[in-house]
RNA sequence: GGCGGCAUGGCCAAGUGGUAAGGCAGAGGAUUGCAAAUCCUUUACCCCCAGUUCGAAUCUGGGUGCCGCCUCCA
């Protein structure tokens, strides 16, 4: 079985045939850095994240390129705002970027080209796209004519006379006036006095925000790629424009497979900036959402749908992460102990039962990243595992001995590399006897848990259950323990 | 108005012609002084109507509801 992915363009799922058996290109829309990324950014990249990882252990050479947009009016009204530069929101920006997606575990892309790094190439395409009549100036600007592109819409699926039509009763200000067709877009745009400008033929400006990726696209990986992603809400007219200026230019198609990701929504309506109803990554991972709760949530969801953010469904995929989790965390005990690869990447030494596992989650990866349906294979890995650690830790001896039987241990080692697929990692638990800020401090705990050992010892659970209800009021969760131990550990 | 998508149990979500994966929550049981955790068992005929078929959640047609894009947006 191969894989198959649905293809914007043809609006077709098929199978993936890279343009050079073996190696695969990538590019994938960045964000604009005015702001810091919201769960839609997280939601896009995790899923984009698990296709190049899938692609990676499916044995592809993969190159993933990655670029940030720091030239952007967003980005210049949010210096004004701060009295900085534009610069200085871009890098903050990027670096809050780079730190979110590596608490997502989120791959960092082989190469991320900016676009204030990549004027050379963007006015060398313009000059192209001008030398062939696709480009025309007018007042400083430089704009694309989509009327001179044939097949213009061809991934969007709309008609330029139609669509003409429909603009005839827009507003027309300065700009449109300007545009030989509503859906001409700016290449190049004239600077406005006081803006950051850079040099071009056509005097001094910014490029445009669609011809920034053709052209970052072209110098990083050519002029044809395997694949292009981005959000669904970037088919039109960004990807439609890039696939215009590139393919107007060069020629040739740019990207042979177009996959678009569902948006994210809260209460039914897309999260977005201007509707204010976003949540920021960072500000959902500091509440305590543990990140791979987060991606977890999100891969329990096809790409392609839509998904709604609610604290309920969060709520669930937090408490379906930490039964996976701990059986993580018991496969690498295993595999520590019996010195296995922690990173295996073959079925070998597989069980038969076990080699079926892992082709039905190749096979639901396979099926347009089916994750929904691989995680249900994991779940199914996880239940023996957890199983065992219970009776681990109740001091069963026959579960001693099974957990150094070689079943469970390879059981464990294929849970850990079909995780790690998913981009999913082990986290570590709350570690119990911390020492924090606030709260009691953890010689008093001692002390409370010991007078609660005495009183139980002599049975008085009036006392035990008081000291319990005590300490829970002041955040110390008490657990019991098979022979008379008792853990906590801060909530 | 144009283009595209979605509608499966209390919640989330797979399944695209042969009698409904998985997660969460719930219920019953086991274990526990209690609690937590854990283990076992258990809960759906798939928005509506009509049609195709031996057989449809799955195909066709018609409804209804919801969402995205058409302006910056992952």
């Amino acid at each position: 079985m191969t894989l198959r992915l649905t293809n914007t363009l043809t609006r077709r799922t098929e199978e993936f045939r890279p343009l050079e058996p073996g190696k695969v290109s990538i590019y994938c829309c960045g964000v604009t850095v005015y702001d810091l990324c919201h769960l839609g950014h997280a939601r896009s990249y995790i899923a984009w994240d698990v296709l190049r990882r899938y692609l990676i252990w499916s044995g592809y050479a993969v190159t993933f390129v990655q670029n940030y947009t720091d030239i952007d009016d967003k980005i210049l009204r949010r210096a004004a705002e701060e009295n900085s530069s534009m610069e200085a929101v871009s890098e903050r920006n990027i670096e809050a970027f780079m730190a979110d997606m590596a608490r997502l575990n989120i791959l960092p892309a082989d190469r991320m080209p900016r676009a204030t790094q990549s004027l050379e190439a963007i006015r060398a395409l313009i000059g192209e796209l001008e030398a062939r009549g696709a480009a025309y100036s007018a007042d400083g600007d430089v704009y694309f004519a989509v009327l001179k592109h044939a097949g213009y819409g061809k991934l969007s699926g709309r008609d330029l006379a139609e669509q003409q039509q429909n603009a005839d009763g827009r507003v027309t200000d300065a700009e449109e006036a300007r545009k030989q067709h509503p859906f001409d877009f700016a290449l190049w745009k004239g600077a406005k006095p006081g803006e950051p400008s850079f040099p071009s033929p056509w005097g001094a400006g910014r490029p445009g925000w669609h011809i920034e990726c053709s052209a970052m696209v072209r110098a990083e990986l050519g002029d044809t790629i395997d694949i292009h992603l981005g959000g669904a809400d970037l088919i039109f007219p960004h990807h439609e424009n890039e696939i215009a200026q590139s393919e107007a230019a060069t020629g040739r198609e740019l990207a042979r497979y177009w996959l678009h990701n569902g948006m994210v929504n809260v209460g039914g309506q897309k999260m977005s900036k201007s509707l204010g109803n976003f949540t920021t990554i960072r500000a959902l991972l500091d509440s305590g959402v543990s990140p791979m709760t987060l991606r977890l949530f999100v891969l329990q969801a096809h790409y392609r749908k839509p998904l709604d953010f609610t604290a309920e469904a969060l709520e669930a995929a937090a408490t379906g992460w930490k039964g996976l989790n701990a059986a993580l965390g018991l496969a690498e005990a295993i595999g520590a102990a019996s010195g296995d690869d922690p990173h295996p990447r073959d079925a070998a030494g597989l069980s038969p039962e076990l080699v079926a596992a892992r082709q039905r989650f190749a096979a639901a990866m396979d099926d347009d990243l089916n994750t929904s349906a691989a995680l249900a294979v994991l779940f199914e890995l996880v239940k023996p595992l957890r199983s065992l650690a219970n009776r681990l830790e109740r001091g069963d001896a026959a579960a001693a001995e099974a957990a150094s039987s070689p079943l469970l241990a390879s059981q464990g080692r294929l849970l850990l590399e079909l995780a790690g697929v998913l981009g999913l990692q082990p986290e570590a638990a709350p570690v119990a006897g911390t020492t924090h800020s606030n709260g009691p401090c953890d010689q008093t705990i001692q002390d409370r848990i010991e007078a609660r050992q005495t009183a139980k010892a002599s049975r008085d659970f009036a006392t035990a259950d008081h000291i319990r209800a005590e300490l829970q009021a002041q955040g110390i969760e008490l657990i019991d323990k098979p022979g008379g131990l008792t853990e906590w550990r801060r909530v």
